[in-house]
DNA sequence: CAGTGTGAAAGTCTTCACAGCT
DNA sequence: AGCTGTGAAGACTTTCACACTG
């Protein structure tokens, strides 16, 4: 909407648009604060800059990527992540001949050196591109290092303390969810 | 825990797996039958099994892939689907200079052919990998086609019927359902 | 005795419906 | 008239705690 110059919205356009009830739109965004004017509803371009700041997406953030094949190298070349607040700031991977390697314009570096790289420039968010079978102590390793937020690829279900987010990207275990609903 | 070769578990450890409580495994496996033994847990084999079943994962889906860019290109080499489960059967794109093109050993056809194909061929499943602007007006025609479940891999969301259900993979999205609770 | 399956209780989330503002 | 924000009601989900079983 904000991108089409759209001025005002409504809880029930915005219900419609998604899916769910007006009703629940406007208890949402009460627990945060009054948006919206009554007679008028809600001004597009102030909701959209407050849900970016208690979404906290009004900043921008850092991220490393761990593994260094076909997915991670994907990265270091796809635009979309810095366009939308994001930046990629380093490389890291176990295997020797990786390592010391270019990923678009980044050098890869070694997994010993994650810990101390992500204290120093106190980066909150790693992606995890590796074998399934490396990822966990890859998880182990970033939370040991301070990582708070991890995306990951690798098609296993990671244990990591509480105060860790984890977000899959798994294209097979999104089909999956699906498939109970039919048939 | 199936594949190493674990014979029996219990709601609490499978739980503490999960990051949930025993009390939910229990319930949730208690709608859909009684399959614990007192005293001794779940056998790992047979509980893997019947999940199969409750979720529909005990056969083969078919799968079908709009855009044959890079994510789409992406898919017609990777093994993984198939693999699990979900097998890719043809390729579309609207794009004259890629239809009638190889991607991998699919020939890629007109998106004016998907309707004809799904409902010939029964495909229930489909991956979208289209430019953002173009992914609602291919949403449309799969949903009309009779396709019900949709991998969305455009960053953009999708306006579909109750009855379809979508799935959505965008990098950023994930990470930005994760800062919230940062900083 | 370890561990399930399950009613009942507690807790959480969603919807209703309306006073009140523009 | 149109639409918000919100208590209260209703619906749903999770947890408790225990009788019962192998």
């Amino acid at each position: 909407m904000h991108e089409g110059g759209k001025l005002y919205t409504s809880s029930h356009e915005l219900a419609e648009w998604l899916g769910i009830s007006s009703a629940q739109i406007r208890k949402d965004l009460s627990h945060f604060g009054e948006f919206g004017k009554q007679g008028t509803g809600y001004s597009v371009a102030s909701l959209y800059e407050e849900l970016r700041q208690i979404l906290h997406l009004d900043r921008e953030w850092q991220l490393i990527v761990v593994g260094s094949g076909n997915i991670g190298s994907a990265v270091a070349s796809y635009s979309g992540f810095a366009q939308r607040g994001f930046r990629v700031v380093a490389f890291f991977d176990n295997d020797p001949n990786k390592v010391g390697a270019k990923v678009g314009s980044f050098i890869v570096q070694d997994n010993s050196e994650i810990a101390s790289y992500v204290s120093e420039n106190h980066v909150q968010h790693a992606m995890i591109a590796v074998p399934a079978q490396y990822a966990q102590q890859v998880a182990d390793l970033l939370v040991d290092s301070g990582i708070r937020g991890i995306l990951n690829y690798a098609p296993i279900n990671l244990s990591v303390p509480d105060y860790v987010h984890v977000e899959y990207i798994d294209p097979v275990l999104h089909l999956q969810k699906m498939t109970y609903y039919l048939e």
